[in-house]
DNA sequence: AAATGTTTTAATCATTTGTTTAAATCTGAG
DNA sequence: CTCAGATTTAAACAAATGATTAAAACATTT
């Protein structure tokens, strides 16, 4: 097999990436990301410029993982709303498999700079009009389009989040948290579509 | 009117509480606390013992805030199903709206220390067997009872932590959050129903 | 091999940060 | 008022932290 060559940088952004995802960015000291990338401590600073810059760098490409894949399929001219919310949920489920922090550092960083937030989301495609907001709007006008955006999200990518709460209960019952995924994943897109195709009846009492 | 006296343990408190929420523990810095609270930078020593103390004692009560009257609702024996979904969507939007930042510093605690997170939870009622999962099984019982408690929390407390993404498009578009909320507060309960009475079909291609 | 530019290392610097100390101020009982 | 205890203040300390420096090691070209 070939010989994989890790650069300095490479290992110096690795370790980084793990640290601030799971520790935050003040919490993560440069000795940390020295020691857990096997470098002296003054490397980090000779590549990248300061702990902030290297954060940077980093913060962009992971909002980039978690957004710019999915949001595309939003506006995909192709696929009808019931395949948009499988390719969607999948897509999703691939993604935060093999990064579950992403969703809490990307929201909590949002939360804390919404300005770097911002910035860090030039080159993503966007909602605003998306062929989805056209979709939803055509089967059902009684629903904000936004809304089952947020709902699709919601179901998706909240369980990740809580993933540490649950696991609080599968310590006093039986309970599996990939299992669990497995039936939600298969789910998603027939629940979905039924809180679409409902009737918005507002009746109250 | 009556003087309201505010102690100083209760000033360092408040300001303490607000810093941990939005900047997290390790970038909120004592001096930060003596600043945001007027107080000299000595007594948050003297009246807390040190800044972990203080932030332990802070971070207990919040999940107590955001689990402590939420999940007791899951096991009320008076309500229906329906009713379930309605009061505990009310009363989480309650909650959150007076506490928006509480959803990402529980969840993101949870993830950081879920030993102390486990150690915070002592004294909350749980879910386990509660009526609600009883209820989900006897209308549907082709649906995993924790799916639908996960897809109810999902629906209410994820807008929350996805707020400063969505008033990111509100910027390109009109789009009112708490007009959206507003919505979104009616129709869960419908949402959730319509869930819940759907047949599980599943129908592969 | 010599020279040149790049990368790595150990040591050090200047701030920042959590906490402590000793004196000053305040408060309430006798 | 006076005194004892509680509270507050300014100053200082020790450790931690991000960054820099100058020399050493390494790699590449001539």
């Amino acid at each position: 097999m070939k010989e994989q060559v890790i650069t300095t940088q490479e290992k110096i952004k690795q370790a980084a990436e793990e640290l601030f995802m799971v520790k935050g960015y003040a919490a993560t000291k440069t000795r940390d990301i020295a020691q857990a990338s096997g470098i002296n401590l003054a490397l980090l600073n000779y590549h990248f410029k300061s702990k902030e810059n290297l954060f940077s760098i980093i913060m962009k490409e992971r909002f980039l993982t978690f957004f710019g894949s999915v949001l595309p399929l939003f506006n995909d001219k192709e696929t009808s709303l019931q395949q948009k919310f499988e390719k969607i949920t999948d897509k999703y489920f691939e993604i935060l498999r093999q990064n579950p922090d992403l969703p809490l550092f990307v929201l909590g960083e949002a939360n804390k700079n919404p300005e770097g937030f911002a910035e860090g989301l030039s080159g993503v495609e966007f909602i605003n009009n998306s062929y989805f907001t056209q979709q939803v709007k055509a089967i059902n006008p009684g629903i904000q389009p936004e809304n089952m955006l947020i709902n699709l999200l919601s179901v998706v990518v909240f369980p990740f989040i809580m993933k540490p709460v649950l696991n609080l209960l599968s310590t006093q019952q039986e309970f599996n948290f990939e299992q669990m995924m497995q039936e939600r994943k298969q789910m998603i897109p027939l629940w979905m579509n039924s809180l679409l195709t409902q009737q918005n009846e507002n009746n109250e009492i």
